[in-house]
DNA sequence: TTTTATGTTCGCAAAATTACGAATGATATT
DNA sequence: AATATCATTCGTAATTTTGCGAACATAAAA
């Protein structure tokens, strides 16, 4: 019985994938990325989605290692988890730099 | 009533990324882009799942535009998609890469 | 101690995802 | 024309995701 008939860096990079898979994520992202920290309130705000919503898609994130949070009361402060950012750039740019595209067109031309 | 609330490269990227967000696809995509083209039949021997659940996650590569599929009676011979294959690159490339991550902590240290 | 401000969690509903076997379709081959 | 091969589609079930408002929790401020 294995753990996953995966392996473990198709497993980590479907992970951090499926958390960057919804627009809302993307641009969660895309705000904390031009910052050092900001607030929940500001990310909300951003956002054309409910808090409650938010606050789930900002649970997804952290939960995928993308991000973290810290409470500073009564507010909550929220930043890119900048080693496993680093990590997600290697492995998408492995995998995205593996497929030898030397001709223009695409492998499936006659 | 706006289009969506999120920016065209936002929207594409969650595309590609909710695309590649199972191990499963990510398996067929390290698969594919080792070489030229290759068979379902092949695909689905590589995979522990069923025909039916391979067919299903490739068409959700397909429908992201990462792969592409001709018959070849009886045969059907899938590839990867180069050209949305490199814009994908461009796009997570520049999305992972506009943290500015100088410093080697978290954002959020005190 | 009682407000007030700020986010999270709960409870719920609708929709999408994942997975499988069976049935179907499409096309070579006999 | 009948058969065999190969993959998709259908039908179904279980699970997960997405979204919201209401209720709750926490800690600062009055």
């Amino acid at each position: 019985m294995a753990t996953s008939d995966y392996t473990i860096k198709q497993e980590l990079l479907a992970k951090f994938a499926k958390a960057l898979g919804h627009p809302a994520r993307i641009a969660i992202c895309d705000f904390l990325a031009k910052q050092e920290t900001c607030y929940f309130g500001e990310i909300n705000e951003e956002l054309p989605i409910a808090k409650a919503t938010v606050s789930q898609h900002l649970t997804a994130l952290k939960e995928a290692g993308l991000i973290q949070g810290e409470i500073e009361a009564p507010k909550v402060k929220y930043c890119i988890n900048k080693e496993n950012w680093r990590l997600a750039r290697e492995l998408f740019g492995e995998f995205l730099g593996q497929c030898v595209c030397k001709t223009g067109g695409s492998c499936c031309e006659k």
